[in-house]
DNA sequence: TTAGTATATTAGAATATACTAATAAGGTAA
DNA sequence: TTACCTTATTAGTATATTCTAATATACTAA
């Protein structure tokens, strides 16, 4: 914890419990702690529909929680950890999701999204 | 840390984020923090309504964090820490209060509510 | 008992939120 | 270019939330 997390202001971690207090960006949250993933993935991983995820994935931007990456057509998304000291803090206190969700390194070729 | 906060389930931590993510809940969660304190006294440090606190404290409640005493007509919130091994690690990121908000010794006798 | 104080509950209005469906935008590859 | 894939945005609906105002409940003390 190089810069305190305490040093935030009381809104902006009031902001941040408002963005993962929904099940579903929770949930995306925890899925980006364990690997980076491009939006079709995590639409794949958790049953929400593609426009949903997009919006909360631009939540969880807006609130400094994630950073995204393009590459080609897919834009992977990943916590931002090194940037926000409140996202290292807020990882421990959230479950683990099984590894076994996560699609594994040969399906990922991105041949086409099928996952 | 003696029960593992990432035991609780997802669904649990999403519904203490939610609770938290309005301000003015999660500033009386600061408040009581510092200090144990009665509805009446939260009602004036915090200018929000009567009815208002009274409900955010039964959200706080409800979601297991802060517990209640009465004493005469008076009931004093407090957190939970003992039994919800949550409320710790949530007290780590919030800003501390400044502590010339809270009533003094000798203002807090009730002879009546004054504050 | 009655009056007064502290807190909780209810109803209703204004606002915010999450989701779906449809469409737009950005990139790839033939 | 065109067709296709991935992601973002918009509009609209259903639901949830926060707050105020009014009232009810619980306790104390005369």
């Amino acid at each position: 914890m190089s810069q305190s997390v305490k040093n935030q202001s009381i809104e902006y971690i009031a902001n941040v419990m408002k963005t993962l207090g929904d099940q579903n960006r929770l949930y995306i949250f925890s899925l980006l702690s364990k690997h980076e993933l491009c939006v079709c993935e995590i639409t794949a991983i958790s049953h929400l529909s593609q426009s949903n995820v997009s919006q909360h994935l631009a939540k969880l931007k807006s609130a400094g929680l994630v950073k995204e990456r393009r590459d080609a057509q897919w834009i992977y998304y990943s916590l931002n950890s090194q940037k926000n000291p409140v996202v290292s803090e807020i990882i421990k206190l959230i479950p683990e999701p099984p590894e076994n969700i996560f699609p594994t390194a040969s399906s990922g070729n991105h041949s086409t999204c099928k996952f």
